[in-house]
DNA sequence: TTATTCGTTCAATCGCAATTGAACGATCCT
DNA sequence: AGGATCGTTCAATTGCGATTGAACGAATAA
């Protein structure tokens, strides 16, 4: 594998790279996805560290983290010990992917930590470490995060499916 | 101002403040909106900064991004020249200002350079610089792009209303 | 067996963005 | 007027996480 990227291509990279990097994820892992996405023929580690000019170690964690999302999968290539990868195309899958494997662990996440903090809070009122008006004002306000916790978490199935 | 902060907001405010940061956001402006959030109070930047350990450059920074987004406001205290803060407290526009001043700007650029992209392709077909094949391919995936990227500036705004 | 060729790991490095803090101009007070 | 108290700015610093690259074990080939 010895090609040259297309005009198109590498600009493609460089944006799908800036994205991930604006939404706080490694460069890197936006070139990679980016690097597969278009490219006609699934590539190795080697292809993908030699194309976008990173280390070896860089396309295998970032591989191994864009596959831990679905984002891409490997490929066996008979013939070939190497192991060869491809974006996964289906981006509606993709987002659906995102969202389960992504989005909802951390909402779920957030609402135990806001029990944990709605309990805290009752410990504080019992010892009276709050007065009761500061107590009414928190308890308003963290219950207002649930609530709309809740209701995000009702949402989001429903606008995946209209997708 | 001189008060110490209750067990159940110093945990709110590491919380919003580690949301934050692995959003890619600064963790003070979490920090500072978790402070807010769950003050009786409005405070003055030196409170804010106080309360937090931070200097008084970052909250200052800090808080006019905040209010830029609208997610917190000034208020006016009569008879104090200092600038007041408080968070605002209704989630839900909150988060259509988010969508409105974040998301959405962003999608339309996504869009444009997406449109750039596929002038860039057919500049390159025209010139012969990728193959027919590879042409067909590069199209057909960012195609699937912009329709993908078509139905979400469709379905956020009627996923918002849904909230 | 030994020699390659894989992919992975992890300590060291690097780069970027957050944070600091001093200097500054503006505004208010006396 | 001068002095005090604001908020902002920006160059310097810091801290964090991405990236590197060498070392490693495993699997294959000779």
């Amino acid at each position: 594998m010895e090609i040259t990227l297309s005009k198109t291509r590498l600009e493609f990279i460089e944006t799908v790279g800036r994205m991930c990097q604006q939404l706080g994820l490694p460069r890197s892992i936006g070139q990679i996805y980016g690097l597969l996405y278009l490219s006609p023929a699934s590539l190795s580690l080697d292809d993908i560290a030699e194309q976008l000019s990173i280390s070896k170690g860089s396309a295998s964690t970032g591989t191994r983290q864009l596959a831990s999302w679905q984002a891409i999968k490997q490929v066996w290539v008979p013939g070939d010990r190497r192991d060869y990868f491809e974006a996964v195309g289906n981006l509606r899958d993709l987002l659906e992917s995102i969202y389960r494997n992504y989005f909802k662990p951390k909402l779920e996440k957030g609402g135990r930590k806001l029990d944990s903090l709605l309990a805290t809070l009752e410990e504080e009122r019992q010892q009276g470490a709050v007065s009761p008006e500061d107590y009414a004002f928190f308890k308003e306000r963290l219950d207002n995060i649930a609530r709309l916790e809740d209701r995000i978490s009702r949402v989001l199935p429903i606008a995946e499916k209209l997708l």
